[in-house]
RNA sequence: GGUCCGGUCGUCUAGCGGUUAGGAUGCCGCCCUUUCACGGCGGAGGUCGCGGGUUCGAAUCCCGUCCGGACUACCA
């Protein structure tokens, strides 16, 4: 038989990191058996349908290189794929109707009010809480009639079976045992006649011939419901596979506390996908061996169940840096300019970076945005001559707008602990005249060649032994700055005309004893 | 309160009865070098949660214990 998995996300709002992993493993395990993996939409709770949620998550799953076969937007054998629309079909009240005909199922009156009370009841007492023999289960026709002819809505609720033992076979942790008296009755359809997730997930999953369902480690403890929904309708179960939550820092469920936790928000920082796909596989999962780096592909191939870990893994912001600067390496540098344009011209990044508040460590918004900003309106040669000298120093897309910086502005920010450190020195302003003049005596362009042999000549007839005295102060007079690429090939890309520009304006800022 | 799950360097992990417990990240140092970064090399960091067993031998198997987490809605 052949591999059928499905993503069942609820459109209530943003999918984060945690969603979106789980939706990874479900197509690398769809794809490592060439099987088919659906998205199916969990819209049962219309109080908490976000609008636009569904088109947030196809577009981050297509955006980390995920793909299906089957879903709303691409139909299938057992379309539709959203179940509010299915619920208009009547397809769960049908199921509902079999389960109530076999005595697996019962009408249940309660109130909301009166279940609270039950609740409080039971939290003082100590009891297990939850519906295991309330009076309707056990309810006569006659106590059922009446309540319906007065009017009252009820819902339907599975009854479990007592004294029995439940199991549930879970890929990664075995064989999992619930005693059934444990397990209280759940609702399975509610008063306004749409179905609950455990019974609209479970009838779902067999009709639409679900062989594995992946999904959340929360969902363990109501997985004997849905092995009871299972068996009274005389089905065959799916193979469970509970994935580990993903923990922020501290330990507690990831949040919007742990910094971005939306999965287009990383789009937005200037993550790739490659990147945070490969990062967050390896949470919860490994090829075994020392293998990290992988692209999807490669993931796709070496995918298994076994690999997949029981206990929970921190997200490691850090690691995931160190990821993503290795593939901005990789990136072709032909292609860097249209990557970072893209980047850059998508309106969610905009908003991303607008108004942003500046983070201790991080890159900073302003630079961020006029950096980029003057990178995308460069002339395209030049842009993407400072993008390369940046690419192994950046670990973010948005990085390049702070690191590119002082190529774009006439007047670079000037670091004041670096020109207190050069500017005074004696040989300086007689260096900065010298590279004027050959700025002045130079073309339009520069070699990085011709450049470096203009240091060094200058060099050695100052009588310096080492580059350093020459290097350092015409980088702080170039850039600013104490870091960046390498000199000859910035001075190269900046050409005599800035150089100048900037030599005359260092000599404005020179320290004079 | 109840049920269930989990526990290897700070973090992600390899490991499936015999290893000096390996890798990665982060941190530190050295090398490369005109700076930063990249890259290379090296270091610190783990009594494998703890306590008992089983075994010639246990991170690996069993039991107990502690700690952490999830669930406990007419939400998913």
């Amino acid at each position: 038989m052949s591999v059928r998995v499905r993503y069942a996300p609820s459109p209530t709002g943003s999918p984060h990191v945690g969603n979106i992993r789980t939706a990874l493993f479900c197509h690398l395990f769809a794809r490592r058996h060439q099987g088919v993996m659906m998205l199916r939409i969990e819209d049962t709770d219309r109080s908490r349908y976000v609008p636009g949620c569904e088109e947030e998550i196809e577009e981050s799953i297509a955006w980390i290189h995920i793909d299906w076969q089957e879903g709303p937007d691409k139909g299938g054998p057992h379309a539709p794929y959203r179940q509010s629309e299915r619920a208009e079909k009547g397809i769960y009240a049908q199921w509902a109707d079999q389960l109530l005909a076999a005595g697996h199922a019962y009408k249940a009156f309660d109130t909301s009010a009166e279940l609270e009370e039950m609740r409080e009841f039971q939290q003082i007492n100590k009891q297990p809480i939850g519906y295991f023999g309330g009076k309707w289960r056990d309810a006569s026709p006659d106590e059922v009639e009446a309540a319906e002819s007065a009017g009252m809505r009820p819902v339907i609720r599975l009854k479990m079976p007592r004294g029995k033992m439940l199991v549930v076979q879970d890929a990664i942790r075995g064989r999992v045992e619930f005693r059934s008296d444990d397990v209280d009755d759940p609702v399975l359809i509610k008063a306004d006649g749409m179905p609950t997730y455990h019974f609209a997930a479970m009838v779902d999953d067999h009709l639409m011939e679900t062989t594995h369902i992946i999904r959340g480690e929360e969902w363990i403890s109501s997985a004997p419901k849905h092995v009871w929904l299972f068996e009274a309708f005389g089905w065959e179960p799916p193979i469970f596979v509970h994935v580990p939550v993903i923990k922020g820092k501290d330990g507690s469920k990831l949040s919007k506390r742990h910094g971005d936790t939306r999965c287009l928000d990383f789009r937005s920082a200037g993550y790739l996908p490659e990147a945070l796909a490969n990062f967050i596989a390896l949470i919860g999962w490994s090829p075994g061996g020392d293998r990290e780096i992988m692209t999807i592909r490669e993931m796709e191939e070496s995918f298994s169940l076994e690999g997949l870990q029981p206990s929970p893994g921190v997200f490691d912001s850090d690691k995931l840096k160190w990821m993503n600067g290795h593939y901005v390496r990789q990136i072709d540098p032909s292609k860097l300019l249209s990557v970072v344009r893209e980047f850059w011209s998508h309106p969610e990044t905009q908003s991303y970076w607008k108004d942003r508040t500046p983070v201790e460590g991080e890159a900073d918004p302003t630079q961020v945005r006029t950096g980029l900003d003057a990178l995308c309106h460069a002339p395209e040669e030049y842009a993407l001559a400072c993008l390369k000298l940046e690419q192994e120093r950046v670990t973010t897309l948005a990085d390049f707008g702070p690191a590119c910086l002082f190529f774009l502005v006439d007047e670079p920010e000037m670091d004041t602990k670096a020109v207190d450190k050069w500017f005074g020195q004696a040989h300086v302003p007689a260096l900065l005249e010298a590279f004027i003049k050959l700025c002045q005596a130079a073309g339009d362009s520069a070699s990085p060649e011709t450049c470096e042999a203009w240091v060094r000549e200058y060099a050695a007839s100052a009588g310096l032994e080492k580059l350093g005295p020459v290097v350092h102060p015409l980088r702080v007079a170039l850039t600013g700055k104490t870091a960046g690429p390498g000199l000859f090939e910035l001075m190269s890309v900046l050409g005599p005309g800035r150089m100048l520009r900037r030599l005359r304006r260092a000599q404005g800022l020179l320290i004079t004893a």
